[in-house]
DNA sequence: GTCTATATCTCGATAGAC
DNA sequence: GTCTATCGAGATATAGAC
């Protein structure tokens, strides 16, 4: 929620919590294990944030609000709309990157949370992320209107765009499994999803000149 | 594992069980409520399933393999490459849309199971799944060759085709939440997808003549 | 095979000393 | 603020009658 005005204790009970709940889920989580991390005591978890639940909530809150301001930052101050695509891809497969766990971890939520959630859900995305589609709306619009691209839909194309970089992630393991020249080199994989995703795209919404179909 | 051999009660619980874990997780799922669910008691699942970790092994490799099994099939006989990029992002969109939970449901497990999980799941996806990369493998490069489409990868292309597909289901509530148009006909959106994908795939992959960069 | 009743255990949460 | 010790709910799993 703020993170600034967090005692030391706070803090590392705060990320223990983030590394705990990324990797196990809310359920899949122990509070004792959260404390261990930490290297303090239960009891003081729940000095500071009263329930797993709530704990459990601010660290949501806090990855969702990272996740798409990172996003909506990598949108903003480009001048074309292939420099924007192209800073997209880049930015957002560079956060995932660092950050491996945190695609599945906020999709899970909003699975297991459905209808409980949803109402909290767009409390979070909603203002953090407003920025976010509207932007790439925008630039995408303008682009089609100059001609500059086809006009295939601005949500279905960013759907597409984050569909793609998302899946590289969350999938890893069966994608690992079944592609051999993906699990043999993932870092190089990696750098050319980055060159893969931004050509494909661009390329097909790029207009051609009276040709094939 | 077999679903054959099931009697009558087996299956009702199989059927319950993978019901329940599908909406709530491993972790979130409860003995009691499958139980409930199947019109039987708890101790009946222990009767034939032992344990709820062995039940659930049970349910997550049926659920893979059929996932798999369904993917593979969608990519047998097509004539051309385009035939089989179309039917199989329009059968791959249709599966998802039976069964919406069936994709964070195996990206949960993947991510929660990880390190423990990964022999196993080597186990059940490469024997499953391994004709599903390499037809569409040998259809891509064969496609390739011949100068039907450009060589950006057939790993590659494969995952942004699939990612582009799963999202939609598996970020549907953030994506309703940051997009009107989305949220506002979703079996429209879904219909409108099956299209736009094909078509910014195959337009991007088409090579074009000598013009634009 | 199917049930009820219960044992056993794990985990979130609290009490209370310091 | 921080700790140890413990409670009590709720879950998995089992015992044993039918």
């Amino acid at each position: 929620m703020r993170e600034q005005e967090y005692t030391e204790s706070e803090e590392k009970i705060f990320l223990a919590a983030l590394d705990v709940f990324s990797r196990e889920g809310k359920n899949g989580a122990r509070m004792q294990e959260i404390a261990d991390r930490a290297g303090l005591n239960k009891a003081l978890i729940h000095y500071y944030f009263r329930s797993k639940e709530r704990l459990y909530e601010e660290v949501f809150s806090f990855v969702m609000r990272r996740y798409l301001l990172s996003l909506a930052a990598s949108l903003k101050d480009n001048t074309s709309f292939e420099e924007l695509l192209r800073e997209f891809v880049t930015r957002f497969l560079d956060l995932l990157n660092e950050h491996p766990t945190l695609p599945l971890f906020i999709l899970r939520e909003l699975s297991e949370g459905a209808a409980v959630m949803e109402e909290k859900i767009r409390q979070i995305i909603v203002p953090s992320g407003a920025g976010l589609p509207a932007v790439f709306t925008e630039a995408y619009r303008a682009a089609a209107a100059s001609g500059e691209i086809r006009d295939l839909g601005a949500s279905q194309t960013l759907i597409t765009i984050m569909g793609a970089c998302i899946y590289f992630f969350a999938g890893y393991p069966v994608l690992a499994a079944l592609m051999p020249d993906i699990a043999s080199d993932r870092d190089a994989s990696l750098q050319e999803r980055k060159q893969h995703i931004y050509d494909l795209v661009m390329y097909g919404l790029k207009p051609r000149l009276e040709s094939e179909s």
